[in-house]
DNA sequence: ATGACAATCAGAGATTGA
């Protein structure tokens, strides 16, 4: 089974290159992020068309998460537990229900920018409710995955110039620390459980010939529980996509599992 | 450096992103 990850940065800015790059890929499920829709407003025909069953948590405007599955999808999730005062659609969960079932978590982590400040405060603060998630569903026991645009640079290799990147939200000791304990909890972080060393990225800003210039940061990652781990054969992320038209300043991220 | 780009909502330019 092949699952991705994407932040489209708007489904209607990527109402041709989202479908392109799904039959291209031919992912069963893909976790979208930044979907800048309200539910009413998300062309989910067209992705039923395709053979997916559609599931959003929208907003207007702003943010926005998404899951597209081929399998069967049960006992959707909207919104991280933790504060029923937060508004922002960042989260969206549901059971894929495949040759085993798989707890799939799609999620958009806030960036957290200016640092420090409100917004970096309430990146912290979310993350502590994505630890507890996390910690709540270990403890049931439950195969699963979170996987995302976590707005973290874990480490220094994971961006072309980290220097620039220090003192800044997606890389600042707080925010790593916060992410390698959330790693420590038992989960995998598949891409650098697969490929070693620099230069693999998943963001490029569009600003100042960033892609040209393979000035990237990797910030897109998927996280799984031991059990997932067991069965992870593969992840990769689709670069490519980055050169096509009318591109996302993210790429897709996926993982094949098998058993 | 408060900009460069891009997207959204709105119908110009502010806001947000990373």
């Amino acid at each position: 089974m092949k699952i991705a990850t994407f932040n489209i940065n708007g489904i209607k800015a990527r109402i041709a290159a989202l479908p392109e790059w799904l039959k291209d890929a031919q992912p069963d499920v893909a976790l979208l992020q930044e979907i800048k829709s309200v539910d009413e407003g998300f062309p989910r025909e067209l992705f039923e068309d395709m053979g997916y069953n559609v599931e959003t948590h929208g907003q207007k405007s702003f943010n926005g998460v998404a899951i597209l599955s081929k399998l069967p999808l049960e006992d959707v999730r909207r919104g991280l537990p933790g504060d029923d005062s937060d508004e922002q659609a960042r989260w969206i969960e549901a059971t894929v229900v495949g040759k085993q079932a798989i707890r799939v978590c799609g999620l958009y982590l806030p960036n957290g920018n200016p640092a420090p400040g409100p917004k970096y405060d309430y990146k912290l603060a979310w993350m502590a409710r994505l630890q507890a998630r996390a910690e709540a569903l270990l403890a049931e026991e439950t195969p699963f995955l979170m996987a995302g645009d976590y707005n973290i640079i874990p480490q220094d290799e994971d961006a072309r110039h980290p220097e620039v990147w220090q003192e800044d939200a997606l890389a600042r000791p707080e925010s790593r620390a916060a992410y390698r304990r959330l790693v420590n909890l038992g989960l995998t972080e598949a891409f650098r459980a697969r490929v070693h060393g620099p230069e693999h990225y998943s963001f490029w800003d569009y600003q100042a010939g960033a892609w040209n210039k393979d000035d990237g940061i990797r910030i897109d990652h998927f996280l799984l529980s031991p059990a997932v781990a067991d069965i992870l054969v593969d992840c990769q992320i689709d670069m490519h996509v980055r050169a096509g038209e009318k591109p996302s300043d993210h790429v897709p991220v996926w993982v094949e599992l098998g058993n």
